[in-house]
DNA sequence: CTGAAAGCGCTTACAG
DNA sequence: CTGAAAGCGCTTACAG
């Protein structure tokens, strides 16, 4: 490859205009596509651009235009696959649409969520899309208002504030699967999985409000916390199947908690579906194939992901429009766990 | 909040100079904790920028310093959890380096490699971490060499190049994974999973090589093929069960390919650790949970992003230095299901 | 210790 | 259809 010769690093507009015979105001506008340009004239602006190796410079674009096409996306934990899928989607729409993704996990700390967003700023970001950590304050939500720059709040809102919003009906999907448990003969069900906070009251309303209709006094002692981890929800499962052996049926939080209690079932030599009946919540890829396979609500990650990139670019592409939400409507599905 | 007032958008260097009563080199270097500013300026310097509700401009100063600190991260299967956690590990390095990250997942998709590859350069990034999308040409590995963009490759090698590479020795984790099941008193192990390639090789290898060291004779129709997604392992050890029952025993392409066949073991009656023996490779968290837990291979996926971040970090703070390699040495885990 | 000036690589009216 | 000029928000020698 002879040409890599040629390929000195970092040609400049100004260099392709120089071997092209013409300005570099001539060399801007084809590279945008103008169509005021010959394109006699293009051709050879193209030509010479190709064999200087010349690469755009975004930051420099950005900079005069005072805009850039990079949105800042924050996941809270990448490590349930909830949000992997999410992030999947969300990033896949977005580059689709011609933005890059400046992404950061934020673990659970809002220490880091606030480094981050500050960098996020400092990057000029034309939009963000936060799945916020557990417990970021009300705060926030007037802090990112200030600011101005378009903002998409993906599960879990964090308070009033002139944001768009992503999620789907907790209530009901609780409220969904806690039906189904009912239908299927049970009364004492538990509530199984996560910690109080907003995300958390909804879906418990909806575990509430499904024993209502059924006829079941609600009692707090069928709720069991734990953080959202396979392992927390496992020993916490543990407790639950030594401690109350005539509990045979449960609701999970989300599906992590329910592979963990699953872990605790086969531990115990129980059978989930059999001996034991559990529903998941959220419908991650591997839900299909855990063992058993888990019946669980569908609220679709991927697309959801997808749902949220189209608020927040409908949001850039005019900031005065009213404030939207997108509301996933939950469905059960049945597999065998229960 | 009244301040919101003052806190006009996009304040710049030169408001925050007038407001301070200085120039406009006395705001970079205070804002640069440069200690060539008496103290007193700088403070005076800080309350301004704080009044005015400055925020730094990255974009104008990497044009100036014809630098930046963005990373672009080309992800090809973050469905996966090994990618996942092998990405949280890669981040979190990176942003506490304060690097930036511009993400990318390219699925398995070349075209939206080449795309995104483009626009990383495009926004300048100060290096890239690549998990390459199988298939990848050794003609990229040129391309990324003639761009002088320090570069480090995960996982699977992209032919001779000049760049960094952080990955794990997969013949090694084989053997071991083999050799366990040898050790076992298993004769007919099968191969299961994965499709031909570098990485596939390789490991093919260590499970060759285990044979050979245990005084079993390879055998081409022990291997079994599939694609690297929980269903269709799922589909390929469902035909291997029912064509070949004699086998009892097998050792996965990774852990999500094991995955996929618990599932199919359970579908049959089959119970994995009893009637069928299973190993994995990876140890993905989930690993841990599954029923049964999963016997598997530790490459610590998290810490091999980690030590990727490193890698790259160190070339780009020497540009000069020798190419490195990382190769985290797998270690077997004893769970339950083999 | 601080300021004036040049320049990073682009885009965008404006003129012709 | 094309070019000259100004300017985006910074940093960095250079002078004083």
């Amino acid at each position: 490859m002879s040409r890599t010769q040629d390929m000195r690093k970092g040609a400049t507009i100004q260099e392709v205009a120089q071997e092209a015979n013409v300005s570099k105001s001539t060399v801007s506008l084809v590279l945008q596509g103008s169509d005021l340009i010959r394109s006699e004239t293009a051709a050879r602006v193209l030509e010479a651009a190709r064999k200087l190796g010349y690469v755009y410079n975004r930051g420099a674009a950005d900079l005069r235009r005072k805009g850039s096409r990079t949105i800042g996306v924050l996941i809270n934990d990448l490590m349930n696959p909830f949000f992997a899928e999410l992030l999947v989607g969300l990033e896949r729409r977005l580059v689709d649409a011609d933005y890059s993704v400046l992404m950061a996990h934020t673990g659970e700390s809002l220490e880091r969520q606030d480094k981050v967003l500050l960098t996020m700023r400092e990057h000029n970001a034309a939009g963000i899309a936060l799945c916020p950590v557990p417990g970021t304050s009300a705060a926030l939500a007037k802090t990112l208002d200030a600011w101005g720059v378009p903002l998409v709040v993906i599960v879990r809102p964090i308070g009033p504030g002139n944001y768009d919003f992503a999620g789907y009906d907790a209530a009901q999907g609780l409220r969904l699967s806690t039906h189904h448990l009912i239908a299927a003969g049970h009364r004492r069900i538990a509530f199984l999985g996560g910690r109080p906070g907003p995300v958390y009251e909804q879906r418990l309303r909806g575990y509430q409000d499904a024993l209502r209709e059924g006829g079941i006094a609600f009692s707090r002692d069928l709720v069991f916390e734990s953080g959202p981890t396979r392992r927390e929800a496992f020993e916490q499962m543990r407790k639950v199947l030594d401690a109350r052996p005539e509990i045979r049926a449960a609701v999970c939080y989300n599906d992590v908690v329910a592979f963990g209690a699953l872990a605790a079932l086969v531990e115990r030599g129980l059978r989930a579906g059999a001996d034991f009946a559990l529903v998941g919540f959220d419908n991650v890829l591997y839900s299909a194939h855990s063992n058993p396979p888990l019946s669980t609500i569908d609220v679709r990650p991927e697309a959801l992901g997808r749902h949220a990139a189209e608020l927040l670019i409908a949001r850039i592409e005019n900031p005065g429009a009213p404030r939207q939400e997108f509301i996933a409507m939950p469905e059960f599905v049945q597999r065998q766990s229960g």
